[in-house]
DNA sequence: TTGCGAACCAACAATCGTTGCGAATACGGT
DNA sequence: ACCGTATTCGCAACGATTGTTGGTTCGCAA
């Protein structure tokens, strides 16, 4: 996603307005790598700016998603995730404390797809599974530390 | 996921019934390809079995999932998907038509991944999105035969 | 500076997918 | 055949998200 000050001109470039309620939100989203739900946004904005609605951040997220400065993730059951991060990445998330980390990888393009069969791939995502290292620990995994 | 029969079997072992509305169940997802939704099973039990509920659908789809022999796909927002194929497998996405099918995909664990840091992966789950044959040349596709 | 129209909020209703609850029913070990 | 308990079903409730409406504010281009 790109600056707030950026974010506002293409904004107005596409004839949206920059309110006060879309600045927080530029502001809050820019350089989160929390991937937040609609819900920590809204509680987030809410905590500098009392009052702000959950209407309105969901319609600032749809229209960054659709702008293409804002990603929409939905790699569990539930609410979705936003993710500032438009560079080609991937995600880990946490089975046990529902976590999401950015990973990157290289040499997808190497791996063999077999089944395909005529569908034409714009785009491929990889999530990987599995526990964070405090919920590691905390179920008393062997090869953590200080199990 | 198992045949009909041994799912009743192993239902069974763990204390479970085995009652009509699973046996309907059990035979519609067997081999089944079309990663179908909830709703979409208890449409198709409907037409066998009139009047089973989807409260019923709902419930046996979780049993079968807790007993890992059916997969819970999260692909798009929207309800769920269910795959029967617990073979080492991952899918493909149609943007279009929302279909969703199984492909193979090997050479993945020689994929450089940068920024596990601690993080135990236990699955991963690569999602190809982009478009079936039939709609990429509904939309004018040029690379698609009789476009 | 002014004026148009977009955006805001509030308050609600509605939708969709999914689960909780409770009374009636039926599976299946003995 | 009996009985305990899992299962069923219908309905209500839930969480996430979107639609609506109406009144007010306010960004921003001219």
């Amino acid at each position: 996603m790109r600056t707030p000050q950026e974010l506002s001109t293409a904004f107005r470039a596409i004839g949206l307005k920059v309110t006060p309620q879309r600045q927080v939100l530029f502001s809050l989203l820019h350089q989160n790598d929390a991937h937040p739900s609609a819900e920590a946004i809204h509680l987030a904005a809410s905590a500098v700016m009392p009052g702000i609605s959950l209407r309105t951040v969901y319609q600032t997220l749809n229209d960054l998603v659709s702008m293409g400065e804002l990603q929409q993730l939905q790699l569990t059951p539930g609410s979705a995730r936003f993710d500032p991060n438009t560079t080609d990445h991937h995600h880990l998330v946490c089975d046990g404390c529902g976590e999401i980390r950015d990973v990157y990888v290289s040499g997808l393009a190497d791996v063999d797809v077999c089944g395909l069969d005529g569908f034409r791939v714009a785009a491929t995502d990889v999530v990987f599974r599995g526990s964070c290292p405090t919920c590691s620990s905390a179920t008393g995994d062997p090869s953590a530390p200080h199990a």
